[in-house]
DNA sequence: GCCACCGGTGGC
DNA sequence: GCCACCGGTGGC
């Protein structure tokens, strides 16, 4: 049998996509082809369906794209009519919020906003064609077990999709999308956790943000902070919840300019030829990115035992690499059983 | 005052 | 160079 690596990605939205191949659409389209990708050639049950249906994608524009957008925003172009939301609130995804904003479930904030998580796409182990999945909830098991439990076309029966690898691709890289790789083998979170990820805008010093919203509502930012401001302030909440449950991980664009590099620091001569030199070219006039091919990307090297007892991912076990020790360490907290 | 978002930085 | 962590801050 044919073995590869498999990539897990988060398709995402974007205003200068570099990676995606779906030729300029409207939006009734997008919606359409990515409700049938989603749906298949399945022959489902009337509750079957009902529960596709509320799984579909979302296709809609910003509310903020046109008269409310900033002019000078970096979303305020044609192809940001692109953008693939993900419907949370139709999914069950909605976030765990603080009670002062009662808006804030609102798929996206409306003025400057970064790119919103647009799709969960998987690659079948063996044919290697990306795979739509329809919610998050699955993605996070799909995520889970992806080195032990390799995605393949036929795991998609799970949500009545009948397909194989001879059906085409759910979707293919197009140039309305920004890809990211994300890591392998993160644990799902606790019940009743919610595992957020917060884009940043292009051009800033990092991709993204993992948060963890807690059931009461507190988000966590780090596992100093899971431990420091929720562990230890909850002891009759963290029965059960080992650290290793949690991973703030971020995924990586494909966009390789997406972020925003950190100078590199040299120690400048000052003699006046130097003061005489033209400033430095942006990285960003560097030239685009180029398209990277997602079928033929060479495997990432997280592959090995997945996740030991502690429910720390194995490959992170390292010396200095090991997150939960460390934070544990800084929080001199040793008393929490893990998982 | 809270919080989402962002940048900086130290450790590796 | 990457990443985990955390401080700053602007908007609400």
């Amino acid at each position: 049998m044919q073995s590869h690596s498999p990539k897990i990605t988060i398709k995402m939205g974007g205003k200068r996509p570099e990676i995606a191949l779906l030729s300029i659409q409207s939006n009734h389209e997008t919606l359409e082809k990515d409700q049938s990708a989603l749906q298949g050639p399945s022959i489902s049950s009337h509750s079957d369906r009902k529960e596709t249906d509320q799984n579909v994608l979302d296709v809609s524009l910003s509310e903020h794209s046109t008269e409310d957008e900033d002019v000078d925003s970096p979303l305020c172009d044609d192809s940001h009519k692109q953008i693939v939301l993900y419907d949370y609130s139709r999914n069950g995804l909605e976030m765990v919020k603080a009670s002062k904003n009662p808006n804030s479930h609102k798929p996206h904030s409306f003025s400057r906003a970064p790119p919103e998580v647009g799709a969960f796409t998987v690659q079948c182990a063996n044919c290697l064609k990306w795979r739509l999945i329809p919610d998050q909830e699955k993605y996070e098991v799909i995520r889970e077990h992806i080195t032990d439990q390799p995605f393949l076309c036929e795991t998609t029966r799970q949500w009545n999709r009948l397909i194989s690898c001879d059906d085409p691709a759910d979707i293919e890289q197009d140039g309305t999308r920004i890809w990211a790789i994300d890591k392998p083998n993160i644990a799902q979170p606790p019940r009743g956790w919610k595992r957020l990820l917060r884009l940043r805008r292009e051009g800033g010093s990092r991709f993204a943000d993992v948060y963890y919203a807690s059931p009461t509502g507190t988000k966590l930012r780090s596992l100093p902070d899971v431990i420091n401001r929720y562990l230890n302030s909850h002891p009759e909440h963290a029965q059960g919840i080992g650290v290793g449950r949690f991973s703030f991980q971020i995924p990586t664009p494909l966009q390789e300019n997406y972020v925003k590099k950190r100078p590199t620091q040299m120690a400048a001569p000052a003699t006046p030829e130097y003061l005489e030199r033209p400033p430095v070219e942006p990285i960003s006039l560097s030239g685009p990115a180029e398209k990277l091919d997602l079928q033929f990307a060479e495997p990432l090297s997280w592959a090995g035992p997945v996740v030991n007892k502690t429910g720390m991912p194995a490959y992170l076990k390292t010396a200095g690499l090991d997150p939960v020790n460390q934070a544990a360490k800084k929080a001199k907290i040793h008393d929490f059983s893990c998982l």
